[in-house]
DNA sequence: TCAATTATGAACCGATCGGTTCATAATTGA
DNA sequence: TCAATTATGAACCGATCGGTTCATAATTGA
Protein backbone atom coordinates (compact mmCIF):
# COMPACT_ATOMS: atom_id res chain seq x y z
CA UNK A 1 0.00 0.00 0.00
CA UNK A 2 1.27 2.98 -0.58
CA UNK A 3 2.22 5.72 2.10
CA UNK A 4 -0.01 8.64 3.40
CA UNK A 5 -3.16 9.19 5.56
CA UNK A 6 -6.51 6.87 4.94
CA UNK A 7 -9.50 8.59 3.64
CA UNK A 8 -12.04 8.82 6.41
CA UNK A 9 -15.08 7.61 3.75
CA UNK A 10 -15.62 4.98 1.05
CA UNK A 11 -14.44 6.79 -2.06
CA UNK A 12 -17.46 4.32 -4.32
CA UNK A 13 -19.94 4.89 -1.37
CA UNK A 14 -19.40 8.97 -1.92
CA UNK A 15 -19.58 8.75 -5.60
CA UNK A 16 -23.39 6.94 -5.35
CA UNK A 17 -24.52 9.64 -2.60
CA UNK A 18 -23.38 12.15 -5.23
CA UNK A 19 -24.72 10.26 -7.86
CA UNK A 20 -28.45 10.31 -5.74
CA UNK A 21 -28.02 14.10 -4.90
CA UNK A 22 -27.45 15.14 -9.01
CA UNK A 23 -30.29 12.70 -9.42
CA UNK A 24 -32.56 14.21 -7.34
CA UNK A 25 -31.93 18.28 -7.96
CA UNK A 26 -30.01 18.50 -11.03
CA UNK A 27 -26.68 19.57 -11.86
CA UNK A 28 -28.01 23.85 -11.47
CA UNK A 29 -30.13 22.44 -8.48
CA UNK A 30 -27.03 20.93 -6.65
CA UNK A 31 -24.59 23.23 -4.73
CA UNK A 32 -21.28 22.00 -3.15
CA UNK A 33 -22.75 22.34 0.23
CA UNK A 34 -25.48 19.59 -1.24
CA UNK A 35 -23.10 17.34 -1.59
CA UNK A 36 -20.48 17.35 0.96
CA UNK A 37 -23.33 17.22 3.48
CA UNK A 38 -24.85 14.09 1.25
CA UNK A 39 -21.25 12.68 1.05
CA UNK A 40 -20.19 12.88 4.85
CA UNK A 41 -16.77 14.71 2.83
CA UNK A 42 -15.31 17.99 3.11
CA UNK A 43 -14.94 20.25 0.61
CA UNK A 44 -10.84 19.61 0.17
CA UNK A 45 -11.42 16.19 -0.05
CA UNK A 46 -14.28 15.97 -2.13
CA UNK A 47 -11.86 18.16 -4.81
CA UNK A 48 -8.55 15.72 -3.70
CA UNK A 49 -10.61 13.18 -4.80
CA UNK A 50 -13.04 13.96 -7.84
CA UNK A 51 -11.65 17.13 -8.93
CA UNK A 52 -14.97 19.74 -9.28
CA UNK A 53 -18.26 19.55 -9.49
CA UNK A 54 -18.42 18.97 -13.31
CA UNK A 55 -16.05 15.81 -13.15
CA UNK A 56 -17.68 14.49 -10.03
CA UNK A 57 -20.92 14.89 -12.31
CA UNK A 58 -19.76 13.18 -15.03
CA UNK A 59 -18.32 10.43 -12.76
CA UNK A 60 -21.83 9.80 -11.12
CA UNK A 61 -23.38 9.80 -14.32
CA UNK A 62 -21.01 7.09 -15.54
CA UNK A 63 -21.91 5.18 -12.49
CA UNK A 64 -25.57 5.53 -13.04
CA UNK A 65 -25.33 4.03 -16.50
CA UNK A 66 -23.62 1.09 -15.13
CA UNK A 67 -26.16 0.61 -11.91
CA UNK A 68 -29.27 1.44 -13.41
CA UNK A 69 -29.06 2.28 -17.29
CA UNK A 70 -27.64 -0.69 -19.07
CA UNK A 71 -29.24 -2.91 -16.73
CA UNK A 72 -32.24 -3.32 -18.08
CA UNK A 73 -31.37 -4.13 -21.89
CA UNK A 74 -30.62 -7.82 -20.74
CA UNK A 75 -34.73 -7.98 -20.55
CA UNK A 76 -34.27 -7.36 -24.53
CA UNK A 77 -31.99 -10.61 -25.21
CA UNK A 78 -34.28 -13.43 -23.17
CA UNK A 79 -34.51 -15.40 -26.56
CA UNK A 80 -37.27 -17.61 -25.10
CA UNK A 81 -40.13 -14.57 -24.95
CA UNK A 82 -41.63 -12.78 -27.70
CA UNK A 83 -40.53 -9.50 -28.49
CA UNK A 84 -43.42 -7.99 -27.39
CA UNK A 85 -42.83 -9.76 -23.99
CA UNK A 86 -39.18 -8.75 -23.95
CA UNK A 87 -40.11 -5.02 -24.93
CA UNK A 88 -43.15 -5.05 -21.87
CA UNK A 89 -39.95 -6.60 -19.26
CA UNK A 90 -37.45 -4.27 -20.44
CA UNK A 91 -39.84 -1.10 -20.00
CA UNK A 92 -41.03 -2.92 -16.55
CA UNK A 93 -37.53 -3.08 -15.91
CA UNK A 94 -37.04 0.67 -16.22
CA UNK A 95 -40.30 1.55 -14.85
CA UNK A 96 -39.59 -0.30 -11.52
CA UNK A 97 -36.28 0.99 -11.05
CA UNK A 98 -37.61 5.15 -11.84
CA UNK A 99 -40.03 4.33 -9.34
CA UNK A 100 -38.00 2.63 -6.62
CA UNK A 101 -38.23 4.58 -2.80
CA UNK A 102 -34.70 3.10 -2.24
CA UNK A 103 -34.13 5.44 -5.15
CA UNK A 104 -34.44 9.30 -6.34
CA UNK A 105 -37.47 9.45 -8.19
CA UNK A 106 -37.34 9.65 -12.17
CA UNK A 107 -34.00 9.26 -14.02
CA UNK A 108 -30.75 11.38 -14.19
CA UNK A 109 -30.24 10.78 -18.16
CA UNK A 110 -33.99 12.10 -18.70
CA UNK A 111 -33.45 15.23 -16.42
CA UNK A 112 -29.98 15.68 -17.73
CA UNK A 113 -31.60 16.23 -21.24
CA UNK A 114 -33.73 18.75 -20.03
CA UNK A 115 -30.67 20.95 -18.83
CA UNK A 116 -28.34 19.71 -21.12
CA UNK A 117 -30.17 22.45 -23.78
CA UNK A 118 -29.79 25.42 -21.79
CA UNK A 119 -26.88 27.09 -20.01
CA UNK A 120 -27.59 24.89 -17.36
CA UNK A 121 -25.00 22.03 -18.00
CA UNK A 122 -21.03 22.48 -17.94
CA UNK A 123 -19.98 21.83 -21.98
CA UNK A 124 -18.79 18.98 -21.99
CA UNK A 125 -21.27 17.24 -19.55
CA UNK A 126 -23.80 18.04 -22.18
CA UNK A 127 -21.90 16.56 -24.95
CA UNK A 128 -21.63 13.14 -22.60
CA UNK A 129 -25.53 13.46 -21.88
CA UNK A 130 -25.79 13.74 -25.82
CA UNK A 131 -23.36 11.05 -26.47
CA UNK A 132 -25.48 8.64 -24.25
CA UNK A 133 -28.59 8.87 -25.34
CA UNK A 134 -27.34 8.39 -29.03
CA UNK A 135 -25.71 5.04 -27.87
CA UNK A 136 -28.97 4.04 -26.38
CA UNK A 137 -31.02 4.50 -29.95
CA UNK A 138 -28.45 2.90 -31.77
CA UNK A 139 -28.30 0.26 -29.66
CA UNK A 140 -32.17 -0.18 -29.86
CA UNK A 141 -32.18 0.55 -34.07
CA UNK A 142 -29.60 -2.26 -34.11
CA UNK A 143 -32.00 -4.26 -32.17
CA UNK A 144 -35.33 -4.45 -33.88
CA UNK A 145 -32.99 -4.38 -37.19
CA UNK A 146 -32.05 -7.80 -35.86
CA UNK A 147 -35.22 -8.49 -34.59
CA UNK A 148 -36.82 -7.94 -37.89
CA UNK A 149 -34.54 -10.08 -39.87
CA UNK A 150 -35.49 -12.50 -37.58
CA UNK A 151 -39.34 -12.15 -38.45
CA UNK A 152 -40.45 -10.55 -35.14
CA UNK A 153 -41.26 -7.39 -36.37
CA UNK A 154 -43.28 -6.82 -39.42
CA UNK A 155 -41.14 -5.37 -42.44
CA UNK A 156 -43.65 -2.45 -42.88
CA UNK A 157 -42.33 -1.18 -39.47
CA UNK A 158 -38.74 1.67 -39.66
CA UNK A 159 -36.42 -0.28 -36.77
CA UNK A 160 -35.48 3.94 -36.39
CA UNK A 161 -38.74 5.03 -35.59
CA UNK A 162 -39.73 2.12 -33.22
CA UNK A 163 -36.30 3.05 -31.29
CA UNK A 164 -37.11 6.65 -31.42
CA UNK A 165 -40.29 5.69 -30.20
CA UNK A 166 -39.27 3.52 -27.35
CA UNK A 167 -36.73 5.88 -25.98
CA UNK A 168 -39.42 9.01 -25.97
CA UNK A 169 -41.86 6.36 -24.29
CA UNK A 170 -39.06 6.07 -21.48
CA UNK A 171 -38.81 9.74 -21.09
CA UNK A 172 -42.25 10.21 -20.67
CA UNK A 173 -42.54 7.13 -17.86
CA UNK A 174 -39.33 9.15 -16.08
CA UNK A 175 -41.45 12.87 -16.47
CA UNK A 176 -44.66 10.57 -15.70
CA UNK A 177 -42.81 9.51 -12.31
CA UNK A 178 -41.46 12.66 -11.05
CA UNK A 179 -44.99 14.10 -11.13
CA UNK A 180 -46.01 11.25 -9.22
CA UNK A 181 -47.18 8.17 -11.11
CA UNK A 182 -46.69 4.93 -8.75
CA UNK A 183 -44.93 1.78 -10.81
CA UNK A 184 -48.72 0.79 -11.17
CA UNK A 185 -49.98 3.70 -12.83
CA UNK A 186 -46.85 3.33 -15.49
CA UNK A 187 -47.41 -0.34 -15.96
CA UNK A 188 -50.87 0.36 -16.73
CA UNK A 189 -49.38 3.33 -19.11
CA UNK A 190 -46.34 0.27 -20.51
CA UNK A 191 -49.40 -2.10 -21.05
CA UNK A 192 -51.34 0.47 -23.28
CA UNK A 193 -48.36 1.42 -25.31
CA UNK A 194 -47.53 -1.52 -26.09
CA UNK A 195 -50.44 -2.22 -28.52
CA UNK A 196 -48.12 -0.54 -31.34
CA UNK A 197 -45.97 -3.79 -31.02
CA UNK A 198 -48.50 -6.01 -32.12
CA UNK B 1 -54.06 58.04 -16.09
CA UNK B 2 -52.49 57.58 -12.84
CA UNK B 3 -49.35 59.93 -12.28
CA UNK B 4 -45.84 59.34 -11.75
CA UNK B 5 -42.78 58.30 -14.51
CA UNK B 6 -44.08 56.20 -17.24
CA UNK B 7 -42.56 52.61 -17.30
CA UNK B 8 -39.78 52.50 -20.10
CA UNK B 9 -40.40 48.93 -21.54
CA UNK B 10 -43.78 46.76 -21.95
CA UNK B 11 -44.63 44.66 -19.24
CA UNK B 12 -46.29 42.51 -21.14
CA UNK B 13 -43.44 41.71 -23.94
CA UNK B 14 -40.85 41.85 -20.51
CA UNK B 15 -42.93 38.89 -19.48
CA UNK B 16 -42.84 37.04 -22.11
CA UNK B 17 -39.18 37.43 -22.37
CA UNK B 18 -39.19 36.10 -19.14
CA UNK B 19 -40.88 33.51 -20.17
CA UNK B 20 -38.41 32.21 -22.62
CA UNK B 21 -35.27 32.19 -20.07
CA UNK B 22 -37.07 30.17 -17.93
CA UNK B 23 -38.44 27.67 -20.52
CA UNK B 24 -35.07 27.38 -22.06
CA UNK B 25 -32.74 27.33 -18.72
CA UNK B 26 -35.36 26.30 -16.08
CA UNK B 27 -35.98 27.79 -12.74
CA UNK B 28 -32.37 27.23 -10.78
CA UNK B 29 -30.39 27.34 -14.19
CA UNK B 30 -31.82 30.87 -14.51
CA UNK B 31 -30.26 33.83 -12.67
CA UNK B 32 -31.28 36.80 -11.69
CA UNK B 33 -28.91 38.42 -14.07
CA UNK B 34 -29.93 36.05 -17.05
CA UNK B 35 -33.74 37.45 -16.65
CA UNK B 36 -32.64 41.61 -16.49
CA UNK B 37 -30.51 40.84 -19.70
CA UNK B 38 -32.88 39.27 -21.43
CA UNK B 39 -35.76 41.38 -20.21
CA UNK B 40 -33.89 44.65 -20.63
CA UNK B 41 -35.09 45.92 -16.95
CA UNK B 42 -33.04 46.74 -14.44
CA UNK B 43 -33.04 44.57 -11.21
CA UNK B 44 -35.50 47.31 -9.03
CA UNK B 45 -37.86 47.89 -11.86
CA UNK B 46 -38.39 44.03 -12.26
CA UNK B 47 -38.78 43.42 -8.43
CA UNK B 48 -41.28 46.96 -8.16
CA UNK B 49 -42.96 45.14 -11.51
CA UNK B 50 -42.92 41.55 -11.02
CA UNK B 51 -42.48 41.16 -7.09
CA UNK B 52 -39.64 38.61 -7.26
CA UNK B 53 -37.63 35.47 -8.72
CA UNK B 54 -40.02 32.97 -7.82
CA UNK B 55 -43.81 35.35 -8.24
CA UNK B 56 -42.00 36.24 -12.28
CA UNK B 57 -42.02 32.47 -12.47
CA UNK B 58 -45.68 32.05 -11.90
CA UNK B 59 -46.63 34.77 -14.07
CA UNK B 60 -44.12 33.20 -16.24
CA UNK B 61 -45.79 29.73 -16.42
CA UNK B 62 -49.08 31.25 -16.34
CA UNK B 63 -48.89 32.78 -19.64
CA UNK B 64 -46.81 29.52 -20.86
CA UNK B 65 -50.20 28.15 -20.31
CA UNK B 66 -52.61 29.99 -22.33
CA UNK B 67 -49.95 30.89 -24.99
CA UNK B 68 -48.31 27.76 -25.73
CA UNK B 69 -50.20 24.86 -23.44
CA UNK B 70 -53.83 25.44 -24.22
CA UNK B 71 -54.47 25.92 -27.57
CA UNK B 72 -53.54 22.30 -28.57
CA UNK B 73 -56.65 21.62 -27.02
CA UNK B 74 -58.81 23.07 -29.36
CA UNK B 75 -57.52 20.35 -32.03
CA UNK B 76 -59.27 17.67 -29.79
CA UNK B 77 -62.89 19.36 -30.46
CA UNK B 78 -63.15 19.38 -34.09
CA UNK B 79 -66.56 17.43 -34.66
CA UNK B 80 -66.10 16.96 -37.93
CA UNK B 81 -62.73 14.35 -37.53
CA UNK B 82 -62.19 10.89 -36.36
CA UNK B 83 -60.99 10.26 -32.82
CA UNK B 84 -57.86 9.39 -34.46
CA UNK B 85 -57.67 11.99 -36.34
CA UNK B 86 -57.94 14.48 -33.45
CA UNK B 87 -55.88 13.43 -31.42
CA UNK B 88 -53.14 13.31 -33.98
CA UNK B 89 -53.38 16.96 -34.61
CA UNK B 90 -53.63 17.41 -31.28
CA UNK B 91 -50.32 15.80 -30.18
CA UNK B 92 -48.95 17.62 -34.28
CA UNK B 93 -49.81 20.61 -32.71
CA UNK B 94 -47.74 20.78 -29.86
CA UNK B 95 -44.59 19.06 -31.48
CA UNK B 96 -44.44 21.90 -33.88
CA UNK B 97 -44.21 24.07 -30.78
CA UNK B 98 -41.62 22.05 -28.59
CA UNK B 99 -39.88 22.07 -32.00
CA UNK B 100 -40.62 25.78 -33.17
CA UNK B 101 -37.15 27.51 -33.81
CA UNK B 102 -38.92 30.86 -32.70
CA UNK B 103 -39.58 29.47 -29.68
CA UNK B 104 -37.09 27.61 -26.65
CA UNK B 105 -37.22 23.56 -27.68
CA UNK B 106 -39.13 21.42 -25.47
CA UNK B 107 -41.81 22.23 -22.60
CA UNK B 108 -41.68 24.30 -19.85
CA UNK B 109 -44.51 22.58 -17.64
CA UNK B 110 -42.45 19.29 -18.83
CA UNK B 111 -39.45 20.76 -17.99
CA UNK B 112 -40.40 22.29 -14.17
CA UNK B 113 -41.85 19.18 -13.39
CA UNK B 114 -38.48 17.22 -13.75
CA UNK B 115 -37.42 19.93 -11.31
CA UNK B 116 -40.39 20.31 -8.79
CA UNK B 117 -39.90 17.08 -7.46
CA UNK B 118 -36.13 17.62 -5.97
CA UNK B 119 -35.23 21.12 -3.77
CA UNK B 120 -34.77 23.45 -7.66
CA UNK B 121 -38.73 24.81 -7.12
CA UNK B 122 -40.09 26.86 -4.53
CA UNK B 123 -42.56 25.17 -2.50
CA UNK B 124 -45.41 27.45 -4.21
CA UNK B 125 -44.09 27.01 -7.83
CA UNK B 126 -44.41 23.17 -7.24
CA UNK B 127 -47.35 22.97 -6.23
CA UNK B 128 -48.77 25.01 -9.24
CA UNK B 129 -46.90 22.46 -11.87
CA UNK B 130 -48.40 19.91 -9.80
CA UNK B 131 -52.01 21.64 -10.52
CA UNK B 132 -51.20 22.19 -14.17
CA UNK B 133 -50.82 18.37 -14.62
CA UNK B 134 -53.67 17.02 -12.96
CA UNK B 135 -56.19 19.63 -14.46
CA UNK B 136 -54.38 18.32 -17.80
CA UNK B 137 -54.87 14.93 -16.67
CA UNK B 138 -58.64 15.51 -15.17
CA UNK B 139 -58.76 17.64 -18.74
CA UNK B 140 -58.41 14.63 -21.28
CA UNK B 141 -59.74 12.08 -18.61
CA UNK B 142 -63.44 13.74 -19.09
CA UNK B 143 -62.41 14.13 -22.61
CA UNK B 144 -62.03 10.28 -23.61
CA UNK B 145 -65.05 9.40 -21.15
CA UNK B 146 -67.23 11.63 -23.41
CA UNK B 147 -65.94 10.24 -26.53
CA UNK B 148 -66.50 6.62 -25.00
CA UNK B 149 -70.04 7.48 -24.09
CA UNK B 150 -70.16 8.54 -27.46
CA UNK B 151 -68.86 5.15 -29.17
CA UNK B 152 -65.38 6.70 -30.57
CA UNK B 153 -63.42 4.61 -27.98
CA UNK B 154 -63.47 0.60 -27.36
CA UNK B 155 -65.42 0.46 -24.07
CA UNK B 156 -62.49 -1.94 -22.59
CA UNK B 157 -60.09 0.69 -22.76
CA UNK B 158 -59.87 2.75 -19.66
CA UNK B 159 -60.18 6.67 -20.14
CA UNK B 160 -57.94 7.45 -17.06
CA UNK B 161 -55.37 5.36 -19.06
CA UNK B 162 -55.58 6.66 -21.94
CA UNK B 163 -55.09 10.11 -20.36
CA UNK B 164 -52.09 9.20 -18.63
CA UNK B 165 -50.88 7.72 -21.91
CA UNK B 166 -50.90 10.88 -23.93
CA UNK B 167 -49.95 12.78 -21.15
CA UNK B 168 -46.67 10.40 -20.52
CA UNK B 169 -46.18 10.72 -24.33
CA UNK B 170 -46.40 14.55 -24.52
CA UNK B 171 -43.87 14.37 -21.95
CA UNK B 172 -41.61 12.03 -24.03
CA UNK B 173 -41.87 14.39 -27.01
CA UNK B 174 -40.82 17.32 -25.06
CA UNK B 175 -37.16 15.67 -24.15
CA UNK B 176 -37.09 14.40 -27.07
CA UNK B 177 -36.77 17.55 -28.76
CA UNK B 178 -34.35 18.95 -26.35
CA UNK B 179 -32.83 15.85 -27.12
CA UNK B 180 -32.83 17.41 -30.74
CA UNK B 181 -35.25 15.68 -32.92
CA UNK B 182 -36.60 17.69 -35.35
CA UNK B 183 -40.34 17.70 -36.33
CA UNK B 184 -40.46 15.31 -39.21
CA UNK B 185 -38.83 12.74 -36.50
CA UNK B 186 -41.12 13.82 -33.69
CA UNK B 187 -44.21 13.00 -36.12
CA UNK B 188 -42.98 9.58 -37.24
CA UNK B 189 -43.06 8.50 -33.84
CA UNK B 190 -46.57 10.35 -32.92
CA UNK B 191 -48.16 8.36 -36.19
CA UNK B 192 -46.50 5.30 -34.78
CA UNK B 193 -47.83 5.66 -31.34
CA UNK B 194 -51.01 6.40 -32.57
CA UNK B 195 -51.41 2.69 -33.49
CA UNK B 196 -52.54 2.17 -30.12
CA UNK B 197 -55.73 4.28 -30.78
CA UNK B 198 -56.85 2.36 -33.84
C1' DT C 1 -46.21 76.09 -11.02
C1' DC C 2 -45.77 72.58 -7.85
C1' DA C 3 -47.02 68.75 -4.86
C1' DA C 4 -47.81 64.01 -5.35
C1' DT C 5 -46.69 59.91 -7.52
C1' DT C 6 -44.20 56.38 -9.92
C1' DA C 7 -39.98 54.42 -12.40
C1' DT C 8 -35.03 54.28 -12.91
C1' DG C 9 -30.19 53.28 -12.03
C1' DA C 10 -26.44 52.95 -9.17
C1' DA C 11 -24.77 51.53 -5.08
C1' DC C 12 -25.18 48.46 -1.51
C1' DC C 13 -26.72 44.09 1.43
C1' DG C 14 -25.61 39.50 3.59
C1' DA C 15 -25.44 34.85 1.95
C1' DT C 16 -23.89 31.49 -0.88
C1' DC C 17 -21.57 30.03 -5.04
C1' DG C 18 -17.55 26.95 -6.79
C1' DG C 19 -12.94 26.54 -5.62
C1' DT C 20 -8.08 27.06 -3.09
C1' DT C 21 -4.54 27.41 0.52
C1' DC C 22 -2.15 25.63 4.19
C1' DA C 23 -1.01 23.93 8.68
C1' DT C 24 -1.72 19.64 10.77
C1' DA C 25 -2.91 14.73 11.32
C1' DA C 26 -2.19 10.09 10.03
C1' DT C 27 0.00 6.64 7.57
C1' DT C 28 3.91 4.23 5.10
C1' DG C 29 8.53 2.24 4.12
C1' DA C 30 13.31 2.61 4.96
C1' DT D 1 12.84 6.63 14.51
C1' DC D 2 11.96 9.63 10.95
C1' DA D 3 11.49 11.29 6.21
C1' DA D 4 8.17 11.04 2.70
C1' DT D 5 3.54 10.94 1.46
C1' DT D 6 -1.36 11.59 1.57
C1' DA D 7 -5.89 13.21 3.72
C1' DT D 8 -8.28 16.45 6.66
C1' DG D 9 -10.46 20.63 8.34
C1' DA D 10 -10.57 25.34 8.94
C1' DA D 11 -9.92 29.52 7.05
C1' DC D 12 -9.91 32.08 3.07
C1' DC D 13 -10.75 33.64 -2.14
C1' DG D 14 -13.26 36.52 -5.62
C1' DA D 15 -17.60 36.16 -7.95
C1' DT D 16 -22.25 35.82 -8.09
C1' DC D 17 -26.60 34.82 -5.85
C1' DG D 18 -31.42 36.97 -4.86
C1' DG D 19 -32.91 41.10 -3.03
C1' DT D 20 -33.05 46.26 -1.07
C1' DT D 21 -32.18 51.19 -0.47
C1' DC D 22 -32.32 55.66 -1.98
C1' DA D 23 -31.45 59.81 -4.53
C1' DT D 24 -33.07 61.35 -8.82
C1' DA D 25 -35.79 61.56 -13.10
C1' DA D 26 -40.15 61.82 -15.27
C1' DT D 27 -44.94 62.19 -15.26
C1' DT D 28 -49.66 63.60 -13.54
C1' DG D 29 -53.53 66.46 -11.80
C1' DA D 30 -54.71 70.38 -9.16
Amino acid sequence: MAAGRNRNFDKDIALEKAMFVFWKNGYPGTSLTDLTTAMGVNKSSLYATFVNKEVLFNQAMELYLKKHGMIHFVELSKAELSLNQRIRNYLLSSAEMITNSNLPIGCLVCHSTSEATGSGLPENSSSIINNINKQTLLTLTNFFEKEQQQGNLSIDKSPTVVADYLLTLQFGLAVSARNGNSFDELKNIIDYSLTVFR
